[in-house]
DNA sequence: ACGAGCGCCTGTCGGC
DNA sequence: TGCCGACAGGCGCTCG
């Protein structure tokens, strides 16, 4: 489910405190429950709890989609993947349904891992370069330049979306942001990567430097029934809007299939390739 | 090097 | 009302 921008606003709620719980950094584990073994990818959940055990939490970073806990020896990730979250709770709260991990740390609170659909993953390693070691760059930092990307598009012929969607491509975007962005860069979804030319690559770098700073902005989209407190779903302009007039031209909106993900797009704003493009040896 | 298909899970919604 | 398929913010795997 989260994007980069959901969880960078879970993460600045660890770290600073807000969405109804207090910061975590500085305290320390003093307790640990699994409640579903298979959301922990590594270690073993007897050498997890050994481990964890007694750590101070030092920051709360984010590489892609992925949460990162530095303790004080090692570092917790965690993937929310569809339909995880993280929350700060008193440790008195019952337990909701859903709740995969919980961490009970000093002062009374509790960290739970929450995912309805157990897709969500948790590593504790002393590296975290073994998980995160295979991302593409992070879009908002002052590394990744226009040129960076067109580089990188011209190194692959494939289709824009699922390689957005590519987290070695690049890290971070999702289903909504990718669908997002194309639209405000006035490509289709379908374009050939090494097509693009130098300024439909800088168009895509300003669009995908855009949607993902309006929706931290936002503090993330809240759609389906998890809420978490954002408000980015409102200024949606393509995705979830099928049949819907465009905001810039008023054409309906179109949804098609994209590598089983569902795919908005403006067929007048964003023109489909032509046909020499998508064949083979175009 | 690609894309398609599928599995992993639980839940909601719309059609019949 | 109940049943059934489609669909959901992700990603790893196999297979051409």
């Amino acid at each position: 489910m989260p994007e980069l921008p959901e969880v960078e606003t879970i993460c600045n709620a660890l770290r600073n405190g807000g969405r109804g719980g207090e910061s975590v950094i500085g305290r320390r584990v003093e307790d640990s429950h699994l409640l579903w073994e298979g959301s922990l990818a590594e270690p073993t959940a007897l050498e997890f709890r050994e481990r964890i055990l007694g750590q101070m939490v030092r920051e709360v970073g984010r590489r892609g989609k992925y949460i990162m806990m530095q303790f004080s020896d090692d570092t917790l990730l965690i993937h929310l993947r569809m339909s995880g979250d993280l929350v700060i709770e008193k440790q008195t709260e019952p337990v909701a349904p859903h709740h995969r991990m919980m961490l009970d740390l000093d002062g009374g609170i509790r960290l739970a891992f929450n995912d309805t659909r157990k897709f969500g993953r948790i590593w504790l390693v002393a590296d975290p370069q073994v998980v995160v070691g295979n991302l593409g760059p992070e879009p908002l930092n002052g590394d990744f330049t226009p040129q960076v990307l067109h580089q990188r598009l011209q190194a692959h012929r494939r289709q824009l979306k699922p390689l957005l969607l590519d987290q070695s491509f690049i890290a971070g975007l999702g289903n909504i942001y990718t669908d997002e962005a194309l639209h405000l860069a006035k490509l289709h979804p379908l374009r050939i990567s090494n097509t693009l030319d130098n300024s439909q690559s800088e168009r895509l770098w300003s669009s995908i430097r855009q949607v993902l700073g309006e929706g931290i902005r936002r503090q993330g989209a809240s759609i389906d029934w998890i809420y978490r407190g954002g408000d980015f779903q409102n200024y949606f302009t393509v995705y979830q809007r099928t049949g819907d007039p465009c905001l810039t031209c008023g054409v309906p909106i179109q949804r098609i299939l994209v590598g089983q993900r569902g795919t908005h797009f403006c067929v007048n704003c964003q023109p489909p390739p032509s046909s020499p493009e998508v064949e083979k040896d175009g």
